[in-house]
DNA sequence: ATTAGCACTCTCACTCGTCGAGTGCTAAGA
DNA sequence: TCTTAGCACTCGACGAGTGAGAGTGCTAAT
C-alpha cells in the first residue's frame, strides 16, 4: 500500500528532523518548522496513520514520534541512485585521499581513516583475503648471512613478507635464481595452490629445502591467516559525539561491540558483491548493533578482487550524504588499485 | 626530608587503596582494611601531617584524600627495579606476542594490541623512524609491462613499497641487474643520503631515469613521512571502563587527546633512549593529558634503531605490574626484532 | 603519643511538586 | 468529508528540600 504525497512528505521532514537532531518529533514543531498550512492537529492524525503503518513510534506516550526501521528502509529505496556532492565536497575528499602516501599496503586503511574523519562516523574497511588474490611475483632478498626475506606480490599489488632461513651457501645471485623459478612456476596460482606446490617441490627440488618450506608456510599463514586481520575499524572514537551515547555505559557497550570484527566481515564479504549496500539496525543481523546502520562501498583490486569500505553510525543517519560519499570513495579507490597506473 | 616509617606505610596503603577503588581515601576505610593497631583518629593526624607534605589532597573537607602525583613519584621511585610478574602471566605474554603473525612490519603494532588486551590500559607504540635506518637492500619486481615495484628492505627489517614507472624495455633480468647494482651503492646509506645519490645518478647514469626518480620519490616520502605514522594508539576503548571517565565529556576529551599524536610522539622519543620510563601526570608535559600518566618501555630494531612502546592510564596508575609487564614485552620484541634469529 | 567523642561539612540519593511538550479525542467549521 | 481549535490528560525533566552517611578537625582524657 503505497503511501499518500502529504503522509509521505510528513515521513520525510520528521526522518529530517530526527536525523539532524536526536530528539523526537512532534506535531507542532513539525507544522512550525515545515508544514506552515498544516495545523499541528491534522499533523498529529496523520502521525498516528503512520504509526499504525509501522513507520513511526513513540519513546513515551507525551513524546514526540521517532521513525523506525521500516520508515529509514523507505526513505533510503527511494533516494535517487545518482545523488551528487557538492562539487567542493567531491574535490576535498579526493584530495584527502590522494594526498595520502602511496605505498600500497596503507592505501585502504588511511582511505578509511580520510573517511572517517571526513563523516566524523566510524569507519570499516575490509581489504580482499590475500587467499583469494593470484601471486605475481615472488623475490628473495638477502637479509643477513643466513635469512633472507620472501616478499610476495599478488597481482591486486598486495605484498606480504616473512623472514626465512636460508642455507649459507645461497647468495644474492641463487637466491634471484630462485626467485625467478619460483615466480614462474608460482604466476597466476592462488596462495593455497602456491602452498601446495611448495610443499612438493621441497621434497624433489634441488634447492635448499629449508627456504622452500618457509616459503611454504608464509603461503600457508595468508591463506588461513585469521581474516579479521584484513578488518579495520577506525574513528570510533567519534561515536562518542553521537547524543545515543552520551550514557558511557552505552558509550562503552557500542565501542567494544565495534571490536568484534567478526560479524562486520561476514556483512562487509557480502558488502563487496554490490556497489552500495544499506544495512540499516537489525537488518544488519549482528545481535549486538541493532541499533547501528552500516553503509557500504565495494571497490576492486586488481582484476577481480572485492573489498568493501563503509561507514557505522546510529540508524538515524544521513544516508543520503553516506551514500553518495561512500560512491565516490568507492570509485577513486578502485582507479587507484587497478592495475592502471594511478597517477 | 625523610618520611617516618609509619607514615611511609600509610601513603603505601592509599595509594594502592585509591589505585584500586579510584575512591578517595579515608582515616576509618584505612584503620580497618590495613592499620586495625592503629585508630581513625592516628591515622588522621598522619594524614594530615601528608597532607601539609604535599603528598595528599582532599577533591573537598569531608572526602577521604586522594594521592598526589608527589606521591605517585615517591612510589614508584622506591620500587625495587627488578619486580617479577608472576610466571604464569609472564608466559601467558610470551605466548600473546609470539603466537601473532611473524610479519615483520606488523609486529610492533600488534605487539601493542596484544600489551593492551592483557592491560585493559591503552597502549601507544612507536617504530623507529624509517628515516633513520638504513637500508639494507633495494629490489625491482616487475608488476605490469610498464611499472615496477620497488621494495626497500631497511637493516631494522622493515620494509616499505611503492609503484613506479619503468620504460618497456626493461625486462625482469634488468630490473635485477639495476637492483643490485643499486643494493650495492646504498648498502647502509640512510634514506635521505640515499634520495640525493639517486638524484644525481638520474642525470648521470645510463638507466632509465624515471626509475630512478620514482625510486627517489619513495625515497623521499619515507624520509619526511610525517612522523606521525610510525605511531599506534591501541586499546584506547579501555579508558571508558576507568570510572573517571564515566562521565561522556571527559571521556570524549580524554580520546580525542589521544588522537592528537604529536606529543605523545616527542614523549615516545624520549622513552626510546631509556629501558623503562614514567611520566606521572603533568610529569609528561601535554596539556591536554595532564591527568593521564605513560609508562613506557624501549625495545632495539637491527643494530641501534630504537622504538618504544608504553601504556596510557588515569594516573591511578598499577604502576609497579605495569612496569614489569612492560620490561618483559620490550625485552621480548627487542629479541624478536634484532638480527639474531628469532625462532 | 594515642584515642574517644563531638560538632561540623559536604556529597549523594531520594522525594515531591511544577512546568512544558506532546498526545488523543471531540466538536465545530469549511 | 477533511481540517482545525480546544481541552483534558500523561509523562519526563528540572529544581528545591531533606535525611543519611562518610569524613574531617579539634579537644580533652588516657
Amino acid at each position: 500500500m503505497a503511501l499518500s504525497v502529504r503522509k509521505w512528505r510528513i515521513l520525510q521532514a520528521i526522518i529530517d528532523d530526527y536525523v539532524q537532531t536526536a530528539l523526537p518529533v512532534g506535531s507542532r514543531t513539525l507544522s512550525r518548522k515545515y508544514f506552515e498550512d498544516l495545523s499541528s492537529a491534522t499533523i498529529r492524525n496523520e502521525m498516528s496513520d503512520l504509526e499504525d503503518l509501522g513507520y513511526l513510534s513513540q519513546p513515551h506516550v507525551s513524546a514526540g514520534r521517532v521513525p523506525n526501521v521500516k520508515a529509514y528502509r523507505l526513505y533510503v529505496d527511494q533516494l535517487p541512485g545518482d545523488v551528487k556532492l557538492p562539487r567542493e565536497d567531491e574535490e576535498r575528499i579526493r584530495r584527502h585521499i590522494l594526498s595520502r602516501v602511496k605505498q600500497l599496503a596503507d592505501v585502504v586503511s588511511s582511505t578509511a581513516e580520510a573517511l572517517s574523519d571526513l563523516t566524523s562516523y566510524a569507519a570499516i574497511a575490509m581489504m580482499p583475503r590475500q587467499g583469494e588474490l593470484r601471486i605475481a611475483s615472488l623475490q628473495l632478498i638477502p637479509l643477513s648471512r643466513a635469512s633472507a626475506l620472501v616478499v610476495v606480490v599478488t597481482d591486486g599489488g598486495i605484498i606480504s613478507d616473512a623472514k626465512v632461513h636460508v642455507s649459507e651457501a645461497l647468495d644474492p645471485d641463487a637466491l634471484y635464481a630462485i626467485s625467478r623459478m619460483l615466480t614462474e612456476k608460482l604466476h597466476h596460482k592462488t596462495l593455497g595452490q602456491a602452498q601446495e606446490l611448495l610443499h612438493s617441490y621441497a621434497r624433489s627440488a634441488p634447492w635448499d629445502p629449508q627456504v622452500l618450506s618457509g616459503i611454504a608456510e608464509l603461503a600457508g599463514q595468508l591463506e588461513r591467516q585469521n581474516a579479521s586481520d584484513n578488518l579495520r575499524v577506525l574513528g570510533t572514537h567519534n561515536m562518542l559525539s553521537f547524543p545515543e551515547y552520551y550514557d558511557v555505559g552505552k558509550a562503552r557497550s557500542v565501542l567494544s561491540a565495534l571490536e568484534e570484527k567478526q560479524g562486520l566481515l561476514s556483512l562487509l564479504k557480502e558488502g563487496a558483491d554490490v556497489t552500495l549496500s544499506v544495512r540499516i539496525g537489525p537488518e544488519n543481523g549482528i545481535p549486538r548493533m541493532e541499533e547501528l546502520s552500516i553503509v557500504t562501498a565495494s571497490y576492486e583490486v586488481g582484476k577481480g578482487h572485492r573489498g568493501a569500505i563503509g561507514l557505522i553510525g546510529p540508524t538515524r543517519m544521513p544516508y543520503a550524504r553516506m551514500l553518495s560519499t561512500l560512491a565516490l570513495v568507492g570509485d577513486t579507490l578502485s582507479r587507484m588499485l587497478s592495475t592502471q597506473e594511478y597517477e
